[in-house]
DNA sequence: ACAAAAGTGTTTTGGGTACACCCATGT
DNA sequence: ACATGGGTGTACCCAAAACACTTTTGT
């Protein structure tokens, strides 16, 4: 049995020489991860093993957003998930940087040349039945990412950059926080990806101005120490009093 | 004598379903322009001539930063002009938005399914010699563009909405102006940009807090008021001393 | 009682903003 | 002399940053 990748390649009709790669990020155990899915490269008359980051063909009659949609439906489970575009990678050799990757990527195309427009995705990961995870299929830590096939470091590398740049000015943590969330879990979301720490107090006074952040007449539950207020995200707030100049940096 | 962009198809081999458009800003007389082009379409028996932004397919062998770069050659005869990628538009639908638009493109395409790749570039109009700008191109009021084919007025939306967001974050604005400036033109030029006016002196106290933002011993000539010191940006400096922190908002 | 994380206030510093007048040049 | 844009300083407010102790729960 094949993997779903190729499945589509050949049950729909695909733009040949354009795909969607999709770097999904998600929070657990106060760690920020990325998914990868491992490979089977037979070369050199030996087996590699190899990770690459999901992605796909676009279909000829679906946006490229439809596109990632579906890779996020088919890895994680998962759909309405945020996913945006950031970049597209367009080197002529990008599938050809190692000859092993090429070698067995080539009986899969039906041109040689092919531009990926590179999507990040942002989920939580207690919302992932961790059944409907495709095998071959791993949570890895965000900064520990291993040599990936084709050009992929390079799409991951431009997610994360990205990402960042992109949380200081939406509010995107939400997107990777449960529904009901504590400020804590918040700011070490924060930390996670800015690598980096913040004071418990500033940050939370600053928190604290967001009016479409709602603290919730709830409490945690079931914890060894002082339960934690929980908070919920606004989004219909947000969209009421977005201002230009409001931004995210802690 | 047909236009650049259909020599191109003919000449080079290029991908089928991948093309490029690109919203070329320019900064002159205190105004922000953007170039737009006229084609003549014939349609129902009549010719209508319509306007559309710059765009061609990308060839086999080059990045689409590389084809980007060849449309503002083709367009302005500049070399080595700042271009950026920021979207892709992808609406399977996109080009028979109008039916007149696809009558008129249908016979230019191998492909009736095309994915655009939108750039945006930023020249200095001054440096722009006007015999090279091909004939049918002309320099519009970025505030009053007017209806173009296929999708090509969304795509300069968002380019605008991306320009002004880069613009907070990066030392953009440089590009825009000649190599030698004063600070009344580089204020102009942000009032152009995000449609509102600044106070003179604390505009001037934030951008002298720019360490690149270099005062010439040399001040304008031949106005009829006293004459404002020219200042130059230096690049260098700006790579060594960026901050992630430090924002170009007014 | 102890361990573990929750929660809270003050001071200092620097940037944002609002605001009005004199200066140098060409005509 | 007048018109035109060039150029400058001060006061107020608010946000950023640095910093330490008490509270509540489970074990």
């Amino acid at each position: 049995m094949e993997t779903v990748e190729e499945k589509n390649i050949n049950d729909f009709e695909t733009l040949e020489t354009i795909s969607v790669d999709c770097v999904i990020f998600g929070y657990d155990d106060n760690k920020l991860k990325a998914l990868v899915r491992r490979e089977t490269v037979p070369y050199n008359g030996e087996i590699h093993l190899e990770w690459k980051l999901p992605g796909n063909h676009v279909r000829r009659d679906e946006t490229i957003d439809a596109t990632a949609s579906r890779i996020l439906k088919e890895q994680t489970g998962l759909e309405n998930i945020y996913v945006k575009q950031f970049m597209v990678f367009s080197n002529p050799n990008r599938l050809r940087l190692r000859e092993q990757d090429f070698v067995w990527v080539k009986p899969r195309l039906r041109d040689e040349r092919v531009i990926t427009v590179g999507f990040y995705s942002l989920i939580n990961v207690s919302d992932v039945d961790n059944s409907m995870l495709i095998e071959d299929a791993k949570w890895e830590n965000a900064y520990e990412i291993k040599e990936l096939m084709f050009d992929h470091n390079e799409i991951y590398d431009e997610a994360f950059k990205k990402l960042r740049y992109d949380l200081l000015h939406e509010p995107l943590v939400f997107e990777l926080l449960p529904e009901k969330f504590t400020l804590t879990q918040m700011q070490k979301l924060y930390e996670a990806i800015f690598n980096t720490t913040y004071d418990k107090r500033n940050f939370r006074r600053k928190v604290n101005k967001m009016p479409y952040l709602i603290p919730l007449d709830e409490i945690q539950s079931g914890v060894s120490h002082k339960p934690a207020r929980l908070y919920s995200y606004d989004r219909d707030i947000y969209e009421k009093t977005r201002t230009e100049r409001f931004d995210f940096r802690m």
